[in-house]
DNA sequence: CTCTTAACAGTACTCTAGTTCCGTTACCTT
DNA sequence: AAGGTAACGGAACTAGAGTACTGTTAAGAG
């Protein structure tokens, strides 16, 4: 492997053209030799380097994960799960963004090694907002033994619930009602593991 | 349509055998050939009347809805919301269900038709549930102005966003914690429309 | 019982996603 | 700056998913 230079730039170009791809015509309708085309580059690299749909999709989603956005610190619980729901609904949102989860996950239920890279890339998310619950349980906002992690998806699910089953992105109001559940829900104990 | 007989017959084999190879081989191998084959009936008699795949899982879907199953009144809502949990991961956890479920939404990010048909299932489920946040309100469980369609989606979002995320189905302690978090966060008036 | 016709089955065909092969480019080392 | 090689590009090829056509079966009406 040969990470500079052209290399570096033929990824980049596939990337780029499967997102704009799957955006306006949908997963279903994603072809490797379209995506190709389209990017200005060997339908043959295309297939040498990704070879199916799903694995040009983990690696897409690779790439995501190398920009991680960071965490806030409201000082309150409340705080911190309203602003990772709004940063959750703002991804849901993204046009680009929001297209390129809905079709990972669906990707994930068809192919094991999309599902990994997929779970690997929450886990890496939660881990990193989990301390948002350590440090209210250490304020005694929540009570001891809560695990971090659950709180933290409890924020999350009823966002992609709705982008997933009902169709359409969540707004505003339901990122504040996920945060307000969660936090409520955390102070009565119900994440005690 | 004729819909005895034959008909009908043809329907119940292609929709098992479909059933049968989306739990052993997934949504992404899903072949109409195959299908044919393993049903014991034409290929040209599953493309004229399904077409596509995602069209033949929206028939699938159809075909679960004509077997709902009745929802419970223990009394009390948090009883009730845990038997809803309940139904919802036994449900997920069973191989054929679960995978089916699976499937079905990831064919709905890619198919319109197959969405809708999702969307109308998951209506007709949450209406079926709801009269047991309303008697709640009834009781002065929850406060007035609470949508019973938010509290019954509250308590699948998190057993959905675990098979979807985290590639595993829901276990019982998950269920019954969804149900908890659910009903928490209603009596605090977090489901106030 | 007989006739009509909706729906099914088999075969031959098409068309394109995916593969193979081989020649070319350009990155990297020394 | 010059060679070695990993990676790319183009064209021809293959396989199998999906289609078109024709004949057959059986549900249902009278």
């Amino acid at each position: 492997m040969r990470p500079g230079g052209r290399t570096a730039r033929v990824r980049a170009s596939v990337l780029r053209a499967a997102g704009d791809a799957l955006v306006e015509r949908g997963l279903g309708a994603l072809d490797l030799a379209d995506v190709a085309r389209q990017a200005g580059v060997g339908k043959t690299t295309v297939y040498r380097r990704w070879g199916t749909v799903a694995v040009l999709m983990a690696d897409m989603l690779a790439e995501m994960a190398e920009h991680s956005a960071p965490r806030s610190d409201t000082g309150s619980l409340l705080g911190d799960l309203t602003a990772n729901a709004d940063l959750v609904r703002r991804t849901l949102c993204d046009p680009r963004q929001g297209a390129l989860f809905a079709a990972l996950i669906a990707a994930a239920t068809a192919d094991e090694r999309t599902a990994r890279e997929l779970r690997g890339f929450y886990d890496a998310r939660i881990a990193e907002w989990a301390p948002c619950v350590s440090r209210a349980m250490d304020r005694g906002e929540v009570p001891a033994g809560t695990s971090p992690q659950e709180v933290i998806r409890a924020v999350s699910a009823p966002l992609y619930y709705r982008l997933l089953t009902v169709g359409e992105p969540p707004d505003a109001a339901a990122a504040a009602q996920a945060a307000r559940a969660a936090a409520v829900a955390a102070a009565a104990g119900v994440y005690i593991r």
